[in-house]
DNA sequence: GCCCTGTGTGGAACCGGTTCCACACAGGGC
DNA sequence: GCCCTGTGTGGAACCGGTTCCACACAGGGC
């Protein structure tokens, strides 16, 4: 048999079809006998309404977007437990868009307002363009960025110039004086993600305050890879003078640069230290010193933001995340 | 404004609603004056077809369910990369339904087929039950099973009975004859993985063809975590008579096992040989000798299966895949 | 008895697509 | 001239919900 519909309850229990529907959204002006009527109805003809007929007629999707360069980084899985943790529990389906490559990246901030097929959008990481937020705003799609920031978008934004600056300043205090630093790429970086320039940010403030000059040399940027990472510290590692310390963009970079010390056969954290960034998973048990970033929270106060902001539109929000120092086992004073 | 709809697309162009609906969907029967003129409308109003209408007046949702416990394991955001890369491209949007405990996943199996949400599911490792299968059989919801297997529904296999066998096989011709194994829980896993069974058999079918006896005391089983799988290891590793090798039903698993090794000073392979199961991005930074699956792989040909089934129904497809035996830096003849 | 207010209810109209039926018309065959 | 077939087209009906308007009716105040 065919799928009950609400008429074929509104018959069944003798009512009109109006009547079953404020049964259903649990509407107050419904008498105690009728509402029973209707309850039964809807238990023997094992009915449920269908939700693609309710969000034509509510005009509402029910459903919210989340675009992110999700498969890059295993960061971005953690971002999104968070996201899945809140949203799971409400009454949203969501839908994930991929970002690996540019066209895919602008096929989305300029295809999905325009589809009608979200309620709301959660950008993790890839910062819109002003162009591209006078659109959502125009589309009238709520948004909020994680792991970003915008004047007109609420957002979750990590202190990534503190947690640079965090990073850098660890090495400092343990002594180091020549610390190198690997980053993503600052300028050309296809997705533009805000975090490289602050974290940068973060390193020269570092050095800058304890009175180090910054040696351009010791500065290297590379595609956000373990094996990049590695290569860009090796060519660190055999300068003429080497850093005596090394503060990876991405733990995963980290990991790159401990392979690197391993193949030249240096010791960490005893000839080389090491700091990552991130946290991952993995990061404990490779014994890395990192800034944690509460990557899940970031997640979860993002969901929270875009649901409030769905619910009751108002000016935007700013959540500012802190970064902590993890210590670990990579590192610790210079040798010599 | 608010967006334009079919009907000014057919104002504008004027013909009838009916025509516009033909050009969209590229009917053949439209002359080609009338398309041009109904093409000029929509591109002037900047006509977007709504897919909420659209799919209550299909009666398809257009929409692909994937139920998988998704955040448990980095494999599965792997298999999830090989889904992504498939539907993707295709019109069909995913919503990933996350299941993390048992009474999700008896909500995901006993709610998303009755709720005309999804055209498809796809179900990753989570075994749904004869009556589960019923189920959506009933409801015409065609579904697909990676890394699963069950005789009424299309599903990629992976050969789970071969991948241990293999990993144990490897251990014995390296001359290992103590082979300790660390697996999930066999009997009250709280989903009934089938892998688990699965890759035990090869263990004890690899001993037994070796003339092996197996040894009880060797195989202990876990939660399937890092944590506890050190745990186990270091049981094993303590007995009076410990084994020379340890075959780790995950990757994930086997990085406990290290962790425990090195804990005790055992030299891994030196001392100790360890092999992993996955091939996860982060083994071969570890060194890990592993056994490889097929994990984006799997994702990519269920995803295709179930784009096919839901194009054109027919008999269950079984696709079954190879793993490999990955040699690295952890397995080696034993010492004594 | 009349008016007013509040509560409960039925059902048409609507959301924005698709599809099917009816029909117009051209052109060919006889 | 008539019939038949094929092509192109308009638009009503439909998918299955929600909402708003109209209305019935009870009960209180005067």
């Amino acid at each position: 048999m065919a799928n009950a519909t609400i008429r074929d309850v509104a018959r069944k229990a003798g009512v009109g079809v109006g009547t079953v529907s404020r049964v259903l959204n649990g509407s107050a002006a419904v008498s105690e006998s009728t509402r029973a009527r209707v309850q039964a109805a809807i238990a023997e003809l094992d009915y449920i309404p269908s939700p693609i007929a309710r969000r034509l007629s509510l005009g509402r999707t029910m459903t919210i977007g989340v675009i992110a360069p999700f498969f890059i980084r295993p960061s971005y899985v953690e971002r999104l437990r968070g996201v899945d943790a809140i949203l799971a529990e409400s009454e949203y389906d969501f839908i994930i868009y991929n970002v690996e490559t540019v066209a895919r990246r602008d096929a989305c901030f300029r295809d999905i307002p325009r589809q009608e097929r979200v309620d709301g959008l959660l950008i993790i990481t890839l910062p819109p363009t002003d162009e591209e937020v006078k659109r959502l705003k125009q589309a009238n799609i709520p948004a909020v960025l994680v792991d970003g920031a915008h004047p007109q978008i609420s957002h979750v934004m990590i202190d990534d110039v503190a947690g640079g600056y965090q990073a850098t300043r660890h090495l400092i205090e343990l002594g180091h004086r020549k610390i190198g630093y690997i980053s993503d790429l600052l300028q050309e970086s296809p997705f533009g993600f805000r975090p490289v320039a602050d974290r940068y940010q973060g390193y020269r403030n570092a050095l800058a305050d304890a009175g180090i000059p910054f040696r351009p040399e010791y500065h290297r940027q590379g595609e956000l890879s373990r094996r990049e990472a590695s290569r860009l510290a090796h060519e660190l590692l055999t300068l003429p003078d080497p850093p005596t310390a090394i503060f990876a963009y991405s733990d995963t970079q980290a990991f790159g640069v401990l392979r690197a010390a391993q193949d030249l056969g240096l010791k960490v954290p005893e000839q080389l230290s090491v700091i990552g960034y991130d946290d991952i998973e993995i990061s404990e048990f490779l014994h890395l010193t990192t800034i944690r970033q509460q990557l899940s929270e970031s997640g979860r106060r993002g969901a929270e933001l875009l649901l409030a902001e769905i619910a009751q539109p108002g000016p935007p929000q700013e959540v500012i995340l802190r970064t902590e120092l993890v210590l670990r086992n990579s590192t610790a004073p210079p040798h010599n």
